[in-house]
RNA sequence: GCCGGGGUGAUGGAAUUGGUAGACAUACAGGACUUAAAAUCCUGAGAACGCGAGUUCGUGUGGGUUCGAUUCCCACCCCCGGCACCA
């Protein structure tokens, strides 16, 4: 086209154009196929659009603009996430309503995405923070509410004595890192006991495991939603309780198998029994003082101390071992969580990790009860303190260098060879019968004994596993005793020069802190902790069992019963502040919640209040609200002053999307029938265990209760990766290297801005910011506006690259690898402009392509090509599968398995045509000249390879 | 510690039912145009050796399977992300 690529002006033209003719809206009579497609929608924060939203979003607006092309009727929208903490936190500072700050970035953000050419259906614009939404967002919590889902329970919170608030778990970490302290004032955090909503998630633990594999999500989101979850099968065991009082403690375990070795009970501090018992034990004092200790620290203080367990005995109790009948102590200790499984464990010291460091600090015994499962003698020696090593059991040396004084350490045992013998050497063979002569040259050492001793490992000896587990065949072990030694012996197998003989007591002179301890360990035989499955010892009639046998027998014996339990909590709900949804539920003058009747809904925020702390929620200092309470229900009643999290307003927006104006149902069930689920949902990864996992929850109790009939709101998912700094860093205010995306769109437009982001890379991976590279997206577009469009006709070879990129383009499109489908689409450009004339049919055809991915450049093209019609009125091409297979093929021709020439054969060559034609070749005959052919492959279409000797 | 993802030229990345590694783009070098520069266009380019034809090596490391391995198997190293006392 004539005339400079003016991208403001043509972006701005089409984005008009655009939003007079409604382009974009969803047809709600269509008889088209639906498509829902979705961005997870931002947080309007005061920072504006980041280049990380332009990627999702420029993702899902080429796969929307493309699937309309394609005759689907796509539902596109956009909203704001708009409560929350950011602008109340600004309304603490400087006074300005939350309302204010939140419309204002609302107002900056929709300017934004606009000037992106996205095209989203702004007649179903939606913000969470309008009456109209948060109406139905309280709606949802009487659903739960009256169905038994949602309800008031206490739990603890972070407060700041001095501020007199509440703080989220991010709020309790000094600006200088130091934890469990006021963010703002620095004052020591302590624990408080509120009482506050919860929804009860945890009804649906089984479905929202299971039904995971319904869905197309990346797999490492599912995993992650399946460990939130946590399911867990296990055993349920009864202790009894002797000495003052009479009882019994129910314990959880996954590991009955180890009930033998269980020496030790645990109760976690807030377990009721601890509380029960207490008045009688002879410790009472200690006892309370450590739970009351327990009680106030945070979540933070507890990880700090996983290293050093502490935890008090009660004294005066015993617990009886069901098993056994052997008395063992009972300790209440803050290493066992209350508020999974039972709230009590029975502790194997030998098994568990957690329970071997207790013990150890308390001194109390340990026995083994599980062994590691070794085939038919392969047990592995031990070396004993201070004695020669035995070559029947195992061989220790140390290998020293020949040259420096570096040393290695091995250990091999005789049995089990075939575990580890990868050379010249067969399973179950030994070195006797294998050719010990090979391996002594390899290894470059003659001497005999050092082929019996170390010839198995030629190769292989340095490099054998870091970590010993004593379960598995790791049969030679290293240390490392100077740090390069490793590579030394590497790159010169002959530097083994010397093997020495040393007892357990010289072998501990060589460690060094880098040492590999646990291997040591293991060599010396130290006592170390098994926590795998094996085989049972020391447990009368069971002894011997494997142990996945023994859990069920040792469980049906001392008559545990076998549950399911899961790591998921419910989902607590309950906000001390004030920029959300209010809660829906007023008080009697007894203090008895009731929810508010759907009439009164939306309950509305009030805006008479001081938004910095005051000793209660903000919401508490509301005359408006109380009086509004007192008016409607009577005299003494009390509003709840708590707001809703605010993932609660983001865990149902996408029925919104389907009938965003409704005043009489969230979304009507037509609405929800026409357009739901959502087919294609993208957003950050940061999403994938909360959001999912409420919104998911959302969709099960409507679905449990008849109000849709699926199951999964998202039947798609994908995220779109970081986008990192120029320098390599995360993007970050403070590191100096945020990237402006209206910066770009100023100077390159929003179509090279477009380009560039999905050109990057794959739309999952992280990548960096290049503001070089983003030159090469821009030429390509003032390639594509130069480019002299004539009348020549399509010669065979384009015709042939013009159907093999309309056939990439879509399916590239279609799986969201942008990427590849721009680069496909620059070889395509790159050819044409090389012709003497550019043909007009090939060059509308890329128009239409390039389209979806550059919208305002190609509209403008096309309509300068002389089309009445907008380019995206216009269905897809489609390519023609005969033209796309060439008539001659390329064919690679190698000689043992390297490559020596390139053959042009017909692609409809058989075999022998196709050997001749190689075997003619003078870069192949030279080859196949110098011995004798004994095979040869021919695979159409790609390769021929010939074996020569 | 556990789970997940990854490691390919100077850089972003391409190519995996095993079949010509490095497409496309950036940076770089040389050339054309220009008084000059920018822009644009053309050419070159994984590394080493060689005047050259060419040869050898090369997808984190070491092995293996195969006519053939970035792709499959075993072991190891490193980086990133998530979870983390869940019994």
């Amino acid at each position: 086209m004539a005339g400079k690529y003016d991208h403001k002006a043509v972006e701005k033209k089409w984005q008009k154009r655009w939003e007079e003719s409604q382009a974009f809206k969803a047809d709600e009579d269509s008889k088209k196929e639906k498509l829902y497609v979705l961005d997870m929608f931002p947080y309007p924060s005061g920072a504006g659009l980041h280049v990380g939203h332009v990627e999702g979003y420029t993702a899902t607006d080429i796969y929307s603009r493309f699937k309309r092309m394609q005759g689907f009727n796509v539902l596109h929208p956009m909203g704001w996430d708009a409560f929350g903490l950011p602008a109340e936190n600004y309304a603490i500072k400087t006074g300005v309503p939350p309302v204010k700050t939140t419309e204002e970035s609302i107002n900056a953000f929709r300017a934004q995405i606009k000037s992106l050419g996205l095209s989203y259906d702004w007649s179903r614009e939606i913000g969470t923070h309008t009456p109209e939404y948060y109406k139905w967002t309280q709606w949802f919590f009487l659903f739960l509410y009256n169905n038994g889902l949602a309800e008031k329970r206490m739990a603890k919170v972070n407060w700041c004595p001095k501020d007199q608030t509440v703080l989220a778990n991010e709020q309790t970490v000094s600006e200088t890192g130091e934890k469990g302290v006021c963010v703002r004032c620095g004052t020591k955090v302590i624990q408080k006991d509120l009482a506050q909503w919860f929804f009860k998630i945890t009804e649906f633990s089984d479905a929202l495991a299971n039904d995971l594999d319904q869905v197309d999500w990346p797999e490492s989101t599912k995993i992650a939603q399946r460990n939130w979850i946590g399911r867990s099968e296990g055993a349920e065991i009864d202790f009894e309780v002797s000495g003052l009082t009479k009882s019994r403690i129910t314990v959880f375990t996954t590991r009955p198998d180890t009930l033998f070795g269980a020496t030790y009970l645990v109760l976690a501090p807030e377990h009721a029994l601890v509380a029960s018992l207490a008045e009688n034990l002879e410790n009472k004092e200690e006892v309370e003082t450590y739970v009351a200790a327990a009680k106030n620290k945070t979540d933070l203080e507890r990880q700090e101390e996983q290293k050093d367990k502490t935890g008090v005995e009660l004294k005066g109790v015993k617990a009886i071992n069901p098993a056994n009948k052997e008395e063992i102590p009972i300790y209440v200790a803050d290493y066992v969580l209350g508020g999974y499984g039972t709230g009590a464990i029975m502790a194997v010291p030998a098994h568990d990790e957690r329970d071997y460091q207790f013990a150890k600090k308390f001194n109390i015994p340990i026995k083994e009860v599980i062994e590691p499962t070794y085939e038919q003698g392969t047990e592995p020696g031990k070396i004993r303190e201070g004695e020669p090593f035995d070559h029947r059991e195992a061989i220790i040396a140390i290998v020293k260098h020949w040259q420096e004084d570096k040393y290695i350490a091995l250990k091999w045992k005789q049995v089990a060879w075939g575990t580890f013998i990868t050379g010249g050497i067969e399973p179950g063979q030994t070195p006797e019968t294998a050719a010990k002569a090979e391996l002594a040259e390899e290894v470059g050492y003659t001497d005999a004994k050092f082929v019996r001793d170390f010839g198995v490992v030629h190769g292989k000896f340095y490099h054998v596993p870091k970590k010993t587990n004593r379960n598995a065949h790791a049969h030679v072990v290293y240390l490392e005793l100077q740090s390069d030694a490793r590579a030394e012996v590497a790159q010169n197998e002959q530097a083994i020069h010397e093997v020495l003989w040393l007892t357990a007591d010289e072998l501990k002179k060589f460690l060094t802190p880098d040492t590999h301890l646990h291997a040591l360990r293991w060599l010396l035989g130290e006592q170390d902790i098994y926590t795998g499955y094996g085989t049972l010892s020391n447990s009368g009639k069971f002894t011997r069992l494997e142990s996945e046998e023994a859990k069920k027998k040792i469980t049906d014996f001392v008559g545990g019963k076998w549950v399911t339990t899961y790591r998921l909590r419910d989902w607590l709900i309950s906000r001390q502040r004030y920029w959300g949804a209010p809660i829906p539920v007023v008080y009697d003058p007894e203090g008895k919640p009731h929810p508010i009747p759907e009439e009164h809904l939306p309950w509305m925020l009030p805006t008479d209040v001081e938004f910095s702390p005051k000793g209660t929620s903000p919401l508490g200092q509301s005359k408006e609200l109380l009086e509004r309470t007192e008016k409607i229900f009577g005299k003494g009643w009390k509003p709840e002053i708590d707001t809703m999290d605010t993932f609660v307003c983001s865990s149902w927006y996408y029925f919104r999307f389907g009938d965003p104006h409704n005043e009489t149902a969230f979304a009507s069930p037509e609405a929800i029938q026409k357009w739901l689920p959502v087919d294609l949902y993208v957003g950050g990864a940061e999403h994938t265990v909360l959001h999912l996992l409420y919104s998911r929850f959302i969709t099960k109790a409507l679905q449990k209760h008849g109000l849709i009939d699926f199951t999964e709101p998202f039947l798609k998912l994908r995220h779109q990766g970081l986008i990192g700094g120029e320098d390599g860093r995360k993007m970050s205010k403070s590191f100096g290297n945020v990237v402006n995306p209206m910066d770009i769109t100023e100077t390159y437009g929003a179509d090279t801005l477009r380009l560039y982001e999905m050109f990057m890379g794959p739309l999952e991976t992280h990548k960096p910011w290049s503001s070089q590279n983003i030159i090469g997206t821009r030429r390509f577009l003032e390639r594509v506006w130069k480019l002299e469009v004539g009348d020549g006709a399509l010669d065979a070879k384009t015709e042939t690259l013009l159907h093999q990129t309309i056939k990439k383009v879509g399916e590239d499109l279609d799986g969201l690898k942008m990427n590849t489908a721009i680069s496909s689409l620059m070889i395509l450009l790159n050819a044409l402009a090389e012709l003497p004339s550019v043909p007009r049919e090939a060059y509308k055809i890329f128009l239409q392509m390039l389209y979806p991915l550059a919208p305002h450049i190609a509209s403008e093209l096309w309509e300068g090509m002389g089309e009445s019609a907008a380019i995206h009125e216009i269905p897809w091409p489609r390519f023609d599968a005969a033209k796309i297979v060439s008539a001659t093929a390329k064919i690679a021709v190698q000689v043992n398995g390297k490559l020596r020439a390139t053959v042009d054969i017909p692609a409809s060559a058989g075999e022998e045509e196709a050997l001749a034609a190689a075997r003619g070749e003078a870069g192949v005959a030279k080859w196949l000249a110098l011995g004798k052919e004994v095979k040869a492959v021919y695979v159409p279409g790609k390769v021929i390879s010939f074996v020569v000797h």
